[in-house]
DNA sequence: CGCGGTTCGTTGTGCGTGCAACCAGAATGT
DNA sequence: ACATTCTGGTTGCACGCACAACGAACCGCG
């Protein structure tokens, strides 16, 4: 027999019922979205989601344009994932390079009229798929206590990703 | 001016902010707890993520063995993504391939004695790891109102993913 | 039987990503 | 003014994954 090492309490070992349910269904209800969305702005639009991503920060931000830092983290890239993908998206026209004046080493991404276009087709595609996978299997109610828990589970988790 | 196209609803541009707090904070504290307990696992027992899932079906499974399309479907991955995970592990001794005899084509995972032992080891620091960044974060009432939820979504998002 | 159609697992290939190393420029200290 | 340290962005590299194509084996039907 196994003797007791760190703990023998049975949650210590196995998750309850609800609570399997709670986990496992958050990792599978969120790949299944992820794909689902994906494979949507894809077929719809020829744009994957982390260019959506992209796009839709820029388009927020003021003068359509952040520093490629800024947006690494915003959209959760490692700063080289993100030169490549404005590469990617620069080559494709939706968005340009523009050096900081700042900042000498610093450089803005910035959105093209091509690449606001296409966010704005994009955006409301995007959206629908969100409400209509997600949003619209919780009533406003339980949005309200998703938003809060979220915030106390990414506190929790670190965050470790680029800065602070 | 921009003219209305698909829509003017304000529903369809945009999201509220509860919703946007929802929907954003599932993105960044699904991607904080996996980056989080992936690292863990790494740390404490040099094992990815996806390993502990195999190890983890494995072990649950009768005979602690699953054909490799079976357990590719439970942990969300492709086959071929399997085949080499699975190579991986057994090159690491922690589980093996065991012909079937019912079906030629077939090739069962099986957990070794080895890979028993570190998935004992591993549970136990991931459970903890869930509980203390995620479950713990929600009453029990919550979690159960979560994994109903999940069930609607993860129905709603189509789960592409192999059969059915 | 023998013949299509399907499923299981593997392999070739390409892509997106993170990490580490690097350089240029900025910030800080003396 | 100079040396040191830090930060922003890019590049080399390796890894994990999906997709497509493949061979083998199973299944159904005539």
């Amino acid at each position: 027999m196994r003797m007791a090492t760190t703990s023998d309490a049975p949650q210590a070992r196995q998750l309850s019922g609800p609570e399997l349910r709670a986990w496992r269904g958050m990792l599978r209800a969120h790949a299944a979205m992820a794909k689902a969305l994906d494979a949507q702005l894809e077929a719809v639009h020829g744009l994957q989601l982390s260019s959506y991503e992209v796009l839709m920060y820029l388009a927020d931000a003021d003068d359509e344009r952040m520093r490629m830092c800024d947006l690494a983290s915003s959209i959760l890239l490692s700063r080289s994932g993100l030169t490549r993908l404005v590469d990617r998206l620069g080559r494709e026209g939706l968005i340009e390079r523009v050096a900081c004046h700042d900042d000498a080493r610093g450089q803005f991404a910035k959105l093209t009229p091509a690449g606001r276009e296409k966010l704005d087709a994009a955006r409301v595609t995007h959206l629908a798929g969100v409400r209509a996978l997600f949003l619209d299997r919780f009533t406003p109610a339980e949005l309200e206590l998703l938003g809060n828990a979220w915030d106390r589970v990414i506190e929790g988790a670190g965050w470790s990703c680029c800065k602070t």
